[in-house]
RNA sequence: GGGCCGUUAGCUCAGUUGGCAGAGCACCGCCCUUUUAAGGCGGGUGUCACUGGUUCGAGCCCAGUACGGCUCACCA
């Protein structure tokens, strides 16, 4: 056993010894830190010498400053630090006796009178101690906190406890998502929950998670995308809704992937991708004005301008224009594939149509959309649940919003033909017959749901993980998920 | 999955040419009633990630393994 440790252990033993409960069931916390300091940080010395006014609130001990028969300790409660101040001659004997036991990293309730130091720091003069838990390991160091990158993902409530960036991440997560319910709820969405454990993967092109159910005895795939259950909530006249929720996907962990990760997906009947193109740049300027009160974010050193309208540029151009590859010439699989053969490497050439053009996009364009753009009109090879343009039958109105390089956004009119949607369904698994594994498969019942008929509707998904990195600047999609997927230690 | 890098005390990190395992914080003992990176005196608390190898001798060199980071590929 750790040092530390055996010699915490023994301090519990003496704590009990002089007949305190350690492990107490409660205590009146009536005041919090941040409450206490919002309302008496700007009194004056004097005035606080004159009101004597009391205080009772709890949590952990982060330093110690013994001098004898007083000291100063720093204690947080998760939310902000407070000077606590002990006299030998203020407590009770059996209260002093409990001080001298405490370590960096108990928690403990105290009460006591406001007042403060020669160098005016507010601070609670204790006229009792409660103990509440005790610390069986020392804190991080005090100043360089906590680095290792491992262990702040691993135990993140060490984390937490010592880094005040990644709890300003953890808030900053939750007044994004609530920000969007409100913005949904305020235009009348309804907002669903839709299974997590599919019998069909679909709704994406990616590799599903397999479990099993038992007493059906059936494998069930952990879920890829809600999209084909939101939609059949659509056909059963649900005008408005949306959900947020994991989708799990069986592929690479990145600094931009995790396993695991939050999706929003919202759905509007009678509307189309124009539409909810206008709708996306009004929910981010709305996250703008609540989370950074400005219509420009900071990341990873660079300014970027949120204000709307967001640059929209068509997907097939776009390839064109970086890649020198006339627009015509993308089209033609030959003429694409031969220009793939002269600049990948063999083993990269992708077995499909619509692979050739995402991994096109993805080596010339991706990288180069820093600003807020709209990628519209993608190739119906790769997008097999959107609608066909009213412009080019090749292409789809479907659209996609990246920002700093980031797909942040995926948004279509919806394909709403029952017979349309099945020869899509089958092209996809002629995909798959040629190796592309991430293809969709068909979902029957899916497309009997179209059958019954379905309105014409605007479906988008939004990546929260991705979302949050860009309101916090977090370089990687570990330091917004709590708890990332790593692998088991030991 | 490929490439590169890392793993030394609870934490943050040094460790030279292969020659007794180090610092700061934390911790332990003593002193100290307005400190705040409190201070003063004394104390090193370790499976150098793991397994082998080379060597008189390995934290250091070599091979392998584990975990992680960065990056490329796939993906949102």
């Amino acid at each position: 056993m750790e040092d530390h440790t055996k010699i915490r252990l023994e301090k519990i033993e003496k704590i009990s010894e002089l007949g305190i409960e350690c492990y107490p069931y409660e205590f009146d916390v009536r005041d919090n830190l941040s409450d206490i300091k919002k309302s008496y940080a700007d009194f004056t010395r004097e005035d606080l010498e004159e009101r004597k006014i009391e205080v009772k609130t709890a949590g952990r001990i982060i330093s110690i400053r013994k001098m004898g028969k007083s000291a100063f300790i720093h204690f947080f409660d998760g939310e902000e630090k407070l000077q606590i101040y002990i006299r030998k001659d203020k407590v009770d004997e059996k209260v002093f006796a409990l001080f001298k036991l405490l370590d960096i990293a108990d928690i403990i309730g105290v009460s006591g009178t406001l007042f403060k130091t020669q160098s005016a720091e507010l601070t609670i003069l204790i006229s009792d101690l409660t103990f509440l838990s005790k610390s069986l390991h020392p804190l991080p160091e005090k100043w360089h906190g906590l680095q290792d990158k491992e262990l702040r993902f691993r135990q993140r409530y060490l984390d937490l406890i010592v880094n005040e960036s990644s709890r300003k991440i953890v808030k900053i997560r939750s007044e994004i998502i609530q920000n969007i319910r409100m913005f949904f709820y305020e235009k009348n969405y309804v907002e669903v929950e839709t299974p997590m454990m599919h019998s069909l993967p679909g709704g994406a092109a990616a590799k599903p998670f397999v479990t099993h159910h038992n007493s059906l005895n059936i494998d069930l795939f952990l879920r890829i995308a809600p999209e084909l259950y939101l939609k059949r909530l659509l056909v059963g006249g649900m005008s408005r809704v949306f959900e947020i929720n994991r989708n799990f996907r069986n592929e690479g962990i990145s600094i931009m992937h995790n396993p695991e990760f939050t999706m929003l997906e919202f759905y509007e009947l009678y509307k189309d991708f124009n539409y909810y193109m206008s709708l996306t740049e009004e929910l981010i300027t709305m996250l703008n004005e609540k989370i950074l009160g400005c219509n420009e974010i900071e990341f990873q050193d660079k300014k970027i301008s949120m204000s709307i309208p967001f640059k929209r540029a068509k997907y097939m151009e776009l390839i064109s224009e970086k890649s020198g590859v006339p627009v015509e010439d993308l089209w033609d699989e030959k003429k694409l594939l031969k220009f793939i053969e002269g600049k990948f490497n063999e083993d990269d050439i992708p077995p499909t149509f619509g692979k050739m053009l995402d991994l096109m996009f993805d080596h010339y364009v991706e990288k180069h959309l820093v600003e807020p753009t709209f990628v519209t009109y993608y190739p119906k090879a790769i997008s097999p649940l959107s609608k066909e343009s009213r412009l080019d039958k090749r292409e789809t109105e479907r659209f996609e919003l990246f920002i700093a390089g980031m797909e942040i956004a995926n948004g279509f009119s919806e394909l709403n033909d029952p017979v349309e949607q099945r020869k899509r369904f089958e092209s996809q698994v002629k995909d798959r017959e040629k190796g592309d594994d991430e293809a969709q498969v068909v979902d029957n019942d899916f497309l009997r749901a179209l059958e019954h008929g379905m309105a014409p509707a605007a479906g988008e998904g939004i990546g929260i993980d991705r979302l949050v990195m860009l309101y916090t600047g977090a370089e990687n999609i570990k330091e917004v998920i709590l708890f990332p997927t790593l692998r088991p230690k030991e």
